[in-house]
DNA sequence: CTATTTTGCTTCTATTTTGCAAGCAATTTA
DNA sequence: TAAATTGCTTGCAAAATAGAAGCAAAATAG
């Protein structure tokens, strides 16, 4: 017998969005890194290619997860931002790099990325969740509108 | 897919794995839909195919997400089972279902899933998170010991 | 016991997605 | 004014995926 579920599942709305290789490092870039040109993407460390990067930042644009906007210092390029939308996805970020941190023995984390180490997130995480995610979601608003 | 994991972010980390369209989606199965064997999982509602769920289902093993056993009942067939890693993914599951429960607004969860509202789901994960990820925690790990 | 069905895959081919290297026009910088 | 930069696009090869079919072992039906 198929499946009783007539209604979308709500997993795979979320994956028919970010469940890729991709979308969740351009927004962890956005978010952890401060990152808001295609160029900055290019040269993140994971070394996504120009079209597929250029594909993904129009899916999440269209998804409405960034906005795209011109950069009024340099008529060529665009700002990408989080939307509320977006930066909505800190909590499942966060839960992946719990995860990752939980179970990869390597799991380092940068001066980048939350400027701090795993243990001391997952802790965060566990102990002071609400203000954690609050901090960084407010962080990120503040490099995307002052630089 | 490959072992280049040293030092890497671990939003990367946790991509590497599961960051594509099936793997969660399996995952969500067995969490939430108790199955178990292979012939369930081809029978999802969103039809994946059968080489992808046996490619899936080997790198979910590979990973130490899921474990694979024998059947005592048949011994044609395996028993499919979360490890420990696989149930620390309650979490970021039950976040991908927050994010869509609020900004998709179809979504829906049926009597299978979570076997209540995605409303009711986010108000538990708000106020009662610990709980809540445990309560699903047992009953994933008791649905898989006693059908 | 034999015949048929079920199960858990594998194999094949077609289509789609991705990666890589160039290229390119409009700026911006020197 | 020339050179470099930027944000892409375009081809093409390689890889991943979908869909159908096939298949041997085991379970079930008769």
């Amino acid at each position: 017998m198929t499946d009783q579920n007539t209604g979308k599942c709500p997993v795979t709305y979320g994956l028919d969005i970010f469940g890729d290789r991709w979308s969740l490092l351009i927004v962890r870039d956005m978010l952890f890194r401060g990152k808001r040109h295609y160029g900055q993407f290019a040269k993140s460390s994971e070394r996504i290619s120009s079209n597929i990067l250029a594909s993904r930042l129009a899916r999440l644009e269209e998804a409405g997860i960034i906005a795209k906007a011109d950069d009024p210092d340099n008529q060529k390029r665009f700002i990408y931002s989080l939307t509320d939308k977006g930066l909505a996805l800190v909590p499942v970020l966060l839960e992946i790099v719990a995860w990752s941190a939980q179970f990869d023995p390597q799991a380092k984390t940068g001066p980048d990325l939350l400027r701090g180490a795993p243990a001391d997130l997952v802790e965060r995480l566990h102990n002071d969740r609400a203000a954690l995610v609050a901090e960084i979601v407010a962080r990120a608003r503040q490099e995307q509108t002052a630089p």
